[in-house]
DNA sequence: ATAACGAATGTTATAACATAACACCGCGGT
DNA sequence: ACCGCGGTGTTATGTTATAACATTCGTTAT
């Protein structure tokens, strides 16, 4: 059985997302670490790294439009995290894909446009393939 | 008054673009241009100035979540662009994000989970801070 | 015509984002 | 003890995007 390892890096990377609120690049999250002395770490490979793992557990998001990652500040259902994006202040607002309706989520405190739509997933032909 | 210009490096993009249906990343448009001797496109600027004013004029899109372009391909209103994207090869639909129930555009052929909404505009403050 | 201006272009360099490849370590199972 | 696997560290490189500045082309006003 794989039981719980070290992980220290992702706990490292969670705790500054934690304290920024909002979204990070990954070179802002390296910065932010570097110079921790000692333990710190020291290249993108591992923030990436640390990165995968948060979002594979569902506790970081990765926002596309920014290229940046974010805590996940939703209780949302784990499979459809959703985000409204402002691209000109950078601010985000997380909801659930899953329970909410999009337009509403967006509509309070977003104009809606111009605005992009993106919806990232798996189609049926590719989810198919993989149960093989 | 600004007459149409010459634009011919917007010509060649939206050529390549149409010629290719389906995303492109700006690095494939530039390959795809270069080693046309003569008036051929050299460097990534020249791409991404003739992307973003295409985009300006609604004739093609940009898809964050894939790093890419995409000739626009849709009567759609033009200020509410949609798509639904497989990460996994790479496919994309567009739909009109302003007439479509966005729920019902992805279902038909995308199984939803586990997906990632992303909802990007302006925030009604930059907004108004934009019409001062 | 031509000077002057702005928009489009060309060119070089660099910034920002992301991954490949390989060596090493630590722990758990046999 | 050893083996294997997953996490880590490190270096190098690949990919995407923009900055900065010189030049050319059209349009307009003189």
């Amino acid at each position: 059985m794989q039981t719980a390892k070290i992980h220290s890096n992702e706990g490292e990377v969670l705790k500054i997302l934690v304290a920024h609120k909002g979204p990070m690049s990954a070179y802002d999250i390296l910065d932010a670490l570097r110079g921790k002395g000692e333990k710190a770490i020291k290249a993108p490979t591992q923030v990436y790294r640390a990165l995968e793992r948060l979002m594979k557990g569902g506790e970081v998001h990765r926002v596309a439009a920014l290229n940046a990652f974010v805590r996940c500040s939703c209780v949302h259902s784990g499979s459809a995290a959703g985000f409204v994006i402002c691209m000109t202040c950078g601010v985000v607002k997380e909801f659930d894909a899953k329970s909410a309706s999009l337009p509403q989520a967006m509509s309070k405190d977003f104009t809606v446009l111009p605005a992009s739509y993106e919806i990232s997933g798996t189609c049926q032909k590719c989810q198919k393939q993989s149960i093989k």
